[in-house]
DNA sequence: CGATTATTGATGCAGTTGCATCTATGTAGA
DNA sequence: TCTACATAGATGCAACTGCATCAATAATCG
């Protein structure tokens, strides 16, 4: 019956810390990226995902899946990947719509030329912030925030 | 002496999930304002600061100071905004470079629907999922992510 | 089979962002 | 004062995003 119109301090408090710490972190990798000549985040998300998936590569729907890229997103990241030669578009043998995104040789030194600058900004924006207790208790609670929850 | 080259699990899991999680967020509470005929977020950031500012209201600079917007970017949105007429540009006494920007009715009326979306959104996706102590915590620890840190 | 519906991925268009630069005004120093 | 420099804000252009829609293939069902 009660519809709760405003939430309470707490939670307003934790969401704008979430928001605000988020977009300065998102912004430093990002600067520190551009100040080393290499491509956006998007593209590293992107490269890991399809690194990870290894030779048999996956389908641009499965990175919709593992990424919260929206579809033309996708679609058009992958075609500037593709031309940057960081990955390979291959058709696939029973789907005839679809195909088979593999990551390049070029793409995974890209890759980890990227890890080098993005791994240190976590590094010296989290992990050199937080001790390792305070990281894990971090994790716990957004993860459940996080859709769907998480519980590890 | 020794160059950390990667950050710990522990950090790379809770940047992954912060990450993943602020975006959700972002994404969830823009599609309820989208449903709702609303502006987007970016609008209710500036129509907060402006509704605080009160009737002095604010400079340009002084918006970007408070949020995280670029210049340019706080450029065009007050030109959005004036043109919707949220706000109104007043000329300053004693700098002839700058304006004031400062909220009219019509902006007040705008952000406290906004407001009815978004706290809602802030109830939902993060006040109903953690206690009090829990929210208290995440503000504390990601207060210590920020720039400058947030010792409250 | 043949028609309908669903899925995969691409794309035209309008709006927004990022970058660099520009204009205008203010400040400081010789 | 006159010149150089700094600050406030706007803007042209290229790149990117969001939305809607499209074409092509696949799956479903009578």
């Amino acid at each position: 019956m009660t519809e709760k119109a405003t939430p309470s301090p707490e939670a307003i408090k934790a969401w704008a810390r979430l928001m605000r710490v988020s977009r300065q972190l998102v912004e430093s990798t990002e600067d520190a990226l551009k100040k080393g000549g290499l491509p956006p985040l998007a593209w590293y998300d992107v490269l890991h995902e399809l690194a990870e998936a290894g030779e048999g590569g996956l389908r641009p729907f499965q990175l919709i899946e593992r990424t919260l890229f929206a579809q033309y997103n996708i679609s058009r990241l992958l075609a500037r990947l593709e031309a940057d030669g960081l990955v390979e578009k291959l058709p696939v043998a029973d789907d005839g719509r679809g195909q088979t995104i593999r990551i390049s040789t070029k793409g995974r030194e890209t890759r980890r030329r990227m890890w080098a600058v993005y791994g240190r900004s976590i590094e010296e924006l989290v992990g050199a912030k937080l001790s390792t207790d305070e990281l894990n208790t971090v994790s716990a609670l957004l993860g459940r925030l996080r859709h769907p929850p998480a519980d590890d």
